[in-house]
DNA sequence: GCGACAG
DNA sequence: ATCTTGTCGC
């Protein structure tokens, strides 16, 4: 059976039921996992991070490579890179408490990013770092740049460095559990320590294939 | 119909 | 995301 984009986009509306939005206790968070993959052609690496909370040290990574079928579509993220990322996730031996995954969330025309996507199928916590704006209007508040998706508040923008990152709430995570994590994620880079070990562990071992 | 569009 | 060297700036 081959990949159809209405019937994707129908599957997105009714899981995007299952996404809580009420929070959990950021205090009693002890594992943090950053997610990513990188492609050489049609493989994929996906790649887990496992990092210790607050402290933000490395713990360990799982790697899993695979074909990915599917084309990046804009909306449909998830289908393309979820699958390797979730088998990733499972790898690890110790289970984490929140997972920070590259994109969005609820910012996302169904409600339902690949933040959100990984989240409900592993029941976890899970918040979205995206590098850009999918969808949602951005609205100054006086204190923060808020994503609104219609009149529900996802998100907000977060200036690091000379970027500006998306962060939104995934899964089983609040708004101001969203904000301490925005404040409490970062150590030494413009990216989230756990997204920032994800993409070098990433990159470092796609580049080390190309040589051998 | 036109433009926008995570990684 | 990826193709790609050096270079400008904090």
């Amino acid at each position: 059976m081959e990949f159809n984009p209405e019937i994707a986009k129908k599957l997105q509306v009714a899981l995007s039921s299952h996404v809580s939005t009420s929070g959990i206790d950021v205090g009693s968070v002890r594992y943090v996992a950053g997610l990513d993959v990188s492609y050489r052609g049609s493989s994929g690496l996906a790649v887990a991070a496992l990092l210790s909370y607050p402290q933000l040290d490395l713990i360990e990574y799982v790697v899993v490579k695979g074909e990915v079928g599917i084309p990046y579509i804009p909306g449909l993220l998830a289908f393309r890179e979820a699958p390797l990322l979730i088998k990733a996730c499972e790898l690890l031996s110790t289970k984490p408490d929140l997972l920070v995954v590259d994109g969005h969330g609820v910012t996302h025309p169904r409600r339902f990013g690949i933040a959100s996507h990984i989240g409900v199928v592993l029941d976890t916590a899970s918040i979205g770092v995206a590098k850009s704006l999918l969808y949602g209007k951005i609205v100054d508040s006086g204190s923060e740049n808020l994503v609104l998706v219609g009149d529900f508040i996802g998100g907000f923008v977060v200036s690091r460095g000379r970027k500006h990152l998306y962060f939104s709430i995934g899964h089983k995570v609040s708004l101001d559990n969203l904000r301490t994590l925005s404040k409490t994620l970062f150590r030494n880079h413009d990216l989230p320590e756990p997204t920032y070990y994800a993409d070098m562990i990433s990159k470092q071992v796609r580049s080390r294939e190309v040589k051998r």
